[in-house]
DNA sequence: GGTTGAACCTCTAGTAGCTGCAGGGTGTAG
DNA sequence: CTACACCCTGCAGCTACTAGAGGTTCAACC
């Protein structure tokens, strides 16, 4: 039986966050000691173990709910699955061309600034007048 | 003069975000009609112009705040723009790092994922161990 | 058996950067 | 003078946590 912080321990997840998922119905209300303490079991760390890698790999706390519902259900044709990863995938490929098109910018205004005052100095130049860009960017909401 | 609306509309900025912008005091207090509606000029349109294409290219409020700061001051040394772009640039070079990992990982899942049953579906395997991974990820809090 | 101290508990509020809604007032064109 | 689009304030909600206050419990050590 582990305590929520040996859990928390385990999986890379802090105490706060671990009670948090079980807020928002994510984790499932785990057993208590007679003081009131949480003491989860194997089902549990493989759970938490599971939603942590689905956020490093950038899954939403949304996403996360669907998959471990399928994940729950072995019967049920992985196309779902598979559907949700590839979503995911297609965000990462925007979100990827995003920012190298704001890497190719900043790196123009970085190094077309020499260092003088700010009255002309190329960052700040850029960032008042829009149409110095060569490319099309958009970060905002990515 | 411009209402609130048409300076929206010029600059791709909600009425709401605007009137945001004024509460955290990043637009100034503008004047007013007597009946209470805002009223914009030309300083007011070129300022939210830059903040709005900063926030494009992914720096933060804080960040702006600091920039329009030394754009109000032309005498002072451009070090500090500079600094902060530069600084900004590192952010996206390691964003877009993480979001190569995790490509790399999410195609893996989805090219395995042959479209059977839940049940040995590769994407939920993958989720469900780690050590599967070939690459390092970390996305959470990027 | 008693004491200590780390770890646990609940609850609330805060973070970034907006967005949306309710309920009402204003400005202007026809 | 009347529509009606637009404006106003104020507050709640979003994602995914994180931090803190103020109090309780567990387990180890003597």
């Amino acid at each position: 039986m582990l305590t929520i912080g040996s859990l928390g321990k385990k999986t890379g997840t802090k105490v706060q966050t671990i009670r948090y998922y079980e807020q928002i119905g994510l984790m499932p209300e785990p057993g208590r000691t007679e003081g009131g303490q949480r003491r989860y079991g194997e089902a549990e760390l493989d759970r938490l173990s599971f939603i942590r890698h689905a956020r490093q790999l950038g899954f939403s706390l949304d996403a996360i709910r669907e998959l471990l519902d399928l994940s729950d259900h072995p019967d049920r044709s992985c196309d779902e699955a598979d559907a949700i990863a590839r979503r995911q995938l297609k965000q990462v490929y925007q979100r990827i061309a995003r920012l190298e098109a704001l890497r190719t910018e900043l790196e123009r205004m970085v190094h077309e600034c020499s260092g003088g005052k700010t009255s002309d100095c190329r960052v700040l130049e850029v960032l008042r007048d829009h149409a110095e860009c060569l490319t099309e960017h958009d970060e905002i909401g990515a």
